[in-house]
RNA sequence: GCCGACGUAGCUCAGCCGGUAGAGCAACGGUUUCGUAAACCGUAGGUCGGGGGUUCGAAUCCCCCUGUCGGCUCCA
């Protein structure tokens, strides 16, 4: 006796798998089925059923079944790898989002483009076979691994040794006489057969680590996706093309809004003249909704000796991280790395009271961060940023209060760009510092002022940092994918580093709760987003030019001057483009600039004295007065419009 | 850092098996004065990322360096 999703119940004989469940409801049923989610976990659609369980029959139409798919479309590209190189060898192949990868390691040969043609091919081959994949408990374990030793598979040998005592099962791959091709060991789930691979494709190889260990052997990776149907690929594929005309650096070259350069080193961004207006605004509505919220703007230099970083623990923890010391009068000094140390040096000038609490210290700081070559990547990873941060100071017992306070302010930020966004609670890992006493009133701290605030959150367990919880926040941007967005910390180790203390009521010294928090993360990493989030189209209040005025012939150059001048007048970003080209050009080219708002003057437009108004998206939305655009602009650029 | 690919004019790219560079756009000069996404004619522009080697001869082949790009966490 089993249940369905709906709550039915059907009666099975002993022995009876998911497919002859499917079969008894019907053959077509049967005929799509290509697993089951038994008891919610995804199963083989041959596993055997017991009474009891919640069975949900899967088919092409439930979204856990692509995950059965991709992880089987895994292995035939592992099969169609060793039958067109028979000397690779197979060591791991999850799934991943949106696709899958396999590695391998290849003796002799690095893979190709045309490589993953020959190997597409063949997978397609093994497709049409309709081969049968079959669950297969190995009864023998070191029978096996003398069978995988015997054939050179050291990786499955490997991983076969770790697993022996967990009933490692063998995947076997059968053609229509039953004989075995080709086998990998793999806990599963798996379609049970190669006929519903019917669309995927190899999209790039890359080299990885057995294990992701540096100091083990290299592999070879290809990365690929599968779907159910060549739409869903097609689909797919198109939204990866998007995702690629979105790249920041690519739209930088297009709209001039960055560059780095070889003879100053990687990583190390400059602002051009369009970015920096991007910049300068978001700078300017954040220190805006700062002084709102009680912050107060420090600086701090941008080197310190390296006592600094002995008492911070820096040296000790993150000397990896950091920029080499430089001998400045025979003493080591360091480019700062984070700005947490400089803002603690102001608190502690004076002895604090708890009427003084809370401080909130903020700095748009600029930081720089050793980060290994490789990993750096256009304006998203670099070695020199700056953060918006913020150091709060206060009582254990401000402390719900002031996450409250933060949370406000993310919320504020994260909506006028347009994001969506999600949290999570890292509380404990297994090494930390502090008492257990700290981390608990800091992490239910975090996670009261959540559940005040009614906001939806998840639990990384043991995800913290070891000296702090912290909320970490998701952003979802306007194609749907995650950016690592705003953090707050509460820091445990610190204060007791830097002896950070008050006076409280009862006259005694007591340890102050420092609060780490950035909002936008580094401008660097956040403007870099942004571009992609908005397709380089940044919305008016954004725009480096906001509107780009068009005289159509020389005889309206005093007019449309004027005009110019006016916009500027009333701060608006406005710019002419007056040069001899047809109006047809400009107005091509003020469109590829992504410029919001393109004002044409004509002969009409001077004998009434108004101006006709394109926008980019919308085209021609009729004439309006000088004074009318004014209005009309100011208000779309006060509410932020997206 | 490691694996792989790549680096040709400001941009996008061509240049096969070695015979010392080419297009479109942009720029510049002129003509055109135009009504909502590319007017016409002309000119100039490159030590082919840097260094070394092979060769009579290298953008092209080999080595080193540098930068960029894709990955290196998602566990049979």
């Amino acid at each position: 006796m089993v249940t369905l999703p709906d709550g039915a119940k059907k009666e099975l004989k002993a022995g009876d798998t998911a497919a002859d469940l499917a079969k008894s409801i019907s053959e077509g049923l049967y005929r799509n089925c290509v697993g089951a989610l038994i008891n919610d976990q995804i199963k083989d659609l041959h596993t055997p059923l017991h009474t009891g369980d919640k069975v949900k029959l899967l088919t092409a139409k439930d979204e856990e079944s692509l995950e059965l798919l991709r992880h089987s479309t895994a292995h035939v590209m592992a099969e169609a790898v060793q039958s067109v190189f028979p000397e690779a060898r197979i060591a791991i192949g999850p799934t991943i989002k949106d696709g899958f990868y396999y590695d391998f390691e290849i003796p002799e040969h690095t893979l190709s483009i045309e490589d993953l043609e020959k190997i597409e091919a063949k997978m397609k081959e093994i497709a049409r076979e309709n081969q049968q994949i079959v669950r297969f408990d190995i009864p023998d374990v070191d029978k096996q691994l003398d069978e995988f030793r015997k054939d050179g598979e050291k990786f499955k040998a490997e991983l076969l040794e770790e697993h022996r005592d967990h009933n490692p099962t063998l995947y076997l791959m059968k053609d229509k006489d039953g004989k075995v091709i080709w086998n990998d060991l793999c806990a599963g789930p798996h379609l049970p057969s190669t006929k519903h691979i019917k669309a995927f494709k190899l999209l790039k190889v890359s080299g990885s680590y057995w294990r992701g260990d540096e100091n083990r052997e290299n592999l070879q990776r290809i990365y690929a996706t599968a779907w159910w149907s060549k739409q869903d690929l097609d689909d797919h594929l198109t939204r990866l093309e998007e995702a690629e005309k979105r790249d920041h650096r690519k739209l930088s070259k297009q709209l001039d809004l960055f560059s780095v350069h070889e003879e100053v080193g990687p990583g190390l961004i400059f602002w051009h003249p369009n970015l920096a207006t991007v910049r300068d605004t978001i700078e300017e509505n954040w220190r805006k909704e700062h002084r709102k919220r009680g912050y107060q703007f420090v600086y701090t230099p941008h080197v310190a000796s390296e006592d600094l970083y002995k008492i911070s623990g820096h040296l000790e923890n993150y000397a990896e991280n950091m920029y080499a010391p430089m001998d400045i009068d025979e003493h080591p000094y360091r480019c700062k790395p984070m700005n947490c140390p400089g803002h603690i040096m102001i608190y502690k000038t004076k002895l604090r009271s708890y009427r003084d609490l809370p401080l909130r210290y903020a700095e748009l700081g600029t930081v720089y961060r050793y980060e290994r070559s490789g990993v750096l990547h256009g304006m998203l990873r670099v070695r020199g940023f700056t953060q918006d941060d913020s150091h709060i100071f206060c009582t254990p017992e401000q402390l719900k209060g002031e996450i409250d306070g933060i949370i406000d302010l993310i919320d504020k930020l994260m909506t006028t760009f347009g994001y969506t966004y999600k949290c999570y609670l890292s509380t404990r890992p297994e090494k930390y510092l502090g008492t257990d006493e700290e981390w608990e009133l800091a992490t239910s701290g975090l996670e009261e002022a959540m559940k005040d605030r009614g906001i939806d959150y998840e639990i990384d367990e043991g995800g913290g940092v070891f000296y702090a919880p912290k909320i970490d926040v998701k952003l979802f941007d306007a194609i749907g994918r995650e950016w690592q967005g705003p953090t707050i910390q509460v820091d445990l180790n610190l204060p007791r580093r830097f002896d950070v203390s008050y006076i409280g009521e009862d006259g005694e010294k007591h340890r102050a709760i420092m609060i780490h928090r950035a909002v936008l993360g580094s401008m660097e990493r956040f403007v870099g987003g942004l571009i992609e989030h908005y397709a380089g189209a940044f919305p008016l209040w954004l725009a480096p030019t906001q509107v780009l005025v068009l005289p159509i012939s020389d005889r309206h150059q005093e007019f449309a001057s004027k005009v110019h001048q006016q916009l500027r007048d009333n701060e608006i970003r406005a710019h002419i483009d007056n040069r001899s080209e047809t109006v047809n050009y400009r107005i091509r080219e003020g469109q590829m600039q992504q410029i919001p708002y393109m004002v044409v003057i004509g002969d009409k437009e001077e004998a009434e004295g108004k101006v006709a108004i394109r926008h980019r998206r919308d085209g021609q939305v009729g004439t309006l007065s000088v004074d009318e655009l004014l209005a009309k602009l100011k208000s779309e650029i006060d509410s932020k419009e997206q």
